[in-house]
DNA sequence: TTAGATGCAAAGGGTTTGCAACGTC
DNA sequence: GACGTTGCAAACCCTTTGCATCTAA
């Protein structure tokens, strides 16, 4: 039985918000989403997807980014994993060759009397691109 | 000389905003700065509030935060320190006894191919009054 | 005197939401 | 047949901006 408050239901429009989320690692906005999802399904509309992506977040199949510029990202690898934020192009990256530290969490609580879930890094700098730009 | 472009004027308007912000360490939301200097500049406007907080944090006197909420806060601290967030109250408190590791941005350099100025760690989880309300 | 800063209020704009129709289980 | 979802569009609301006026230097 599945009658329990908050059950939620399987549609057509959040399989493809999810197909979608997954193919990319481009981190994009809601917006992007939505474009592409109207490509294959163009009735759909922008608060679907908005709704969907919350819904999505809520069940931890992807993550919300909200950082640097006004808009959310999202990120549709549900692992955790550190982040690279360009200043110059705004492009986000996942960062490879450092993985989370889940020791430092512990850390944390004993210094501070708290309880920690799960900590998020950001990196800010210059991609690959932009720093080769800036040598030239 | 300080003709140059960009050249910043000190106002008293700026001086409070920055006084009021140093004074707390509750990492405040734009909103709740602008009632605390209203109460000794009945006159100012929020939109002076928001330019001012714009400009010192450009000037690395303050630091803008964004997560969780979808307001701003505002940290008074300049030095860079970890965040904890609490994911019950939403309370930002500065985390003790894990000082900044400067190490992990060449880290995430040599595996990444960028350049990395500065990073952020955000620990979300439940602050000490929400853990122990969760107890009983 | 000159250009940056302010106050006021309106505009911006990403995100949320109300509602009737629809689709899933 | 319930009730979660959708599409549409209007509402939200934090933040930004235009402009005439003020003021620091």
């Amino acid at each position: 039985m599945d009658t329990q408050k908050g059950f939620i239901r399987k549609t057509k429009q959040r399989d493809l918000i999810l197909k979608v989320l997954r193919s990319t690692d481009t981190h994009p906005t809601a917006d992007w989403i939505y474009e592409q999802v109207k490509k294959e399904m163009p009735n759909i509309s922008l608060g679907t997807v908005y709704r969907n992506l919350g819904k999505l977040a809520e069940l931890g199949e992807i993550t919300e980014l909200k950082f640097g510029s006004k808009y959310s990202r999202f990120d549709g690898n549900p692992d955790n994993h550190y982040h690279f934020v360009c200043t110059e192009c705004e492009k986000v990256i996942d960062v490879k060759g450092c993985p989370v530290d889940e020791e430092i969490d512990r850390c944390i609580e004993l210094n501070n009397d708290v309880k920690v879930f799960f900590h998020k890094v950001l990196f800010y700098g210059l991609c690959t691109d932009c720093k080769n730009n800036e040598q030239e």
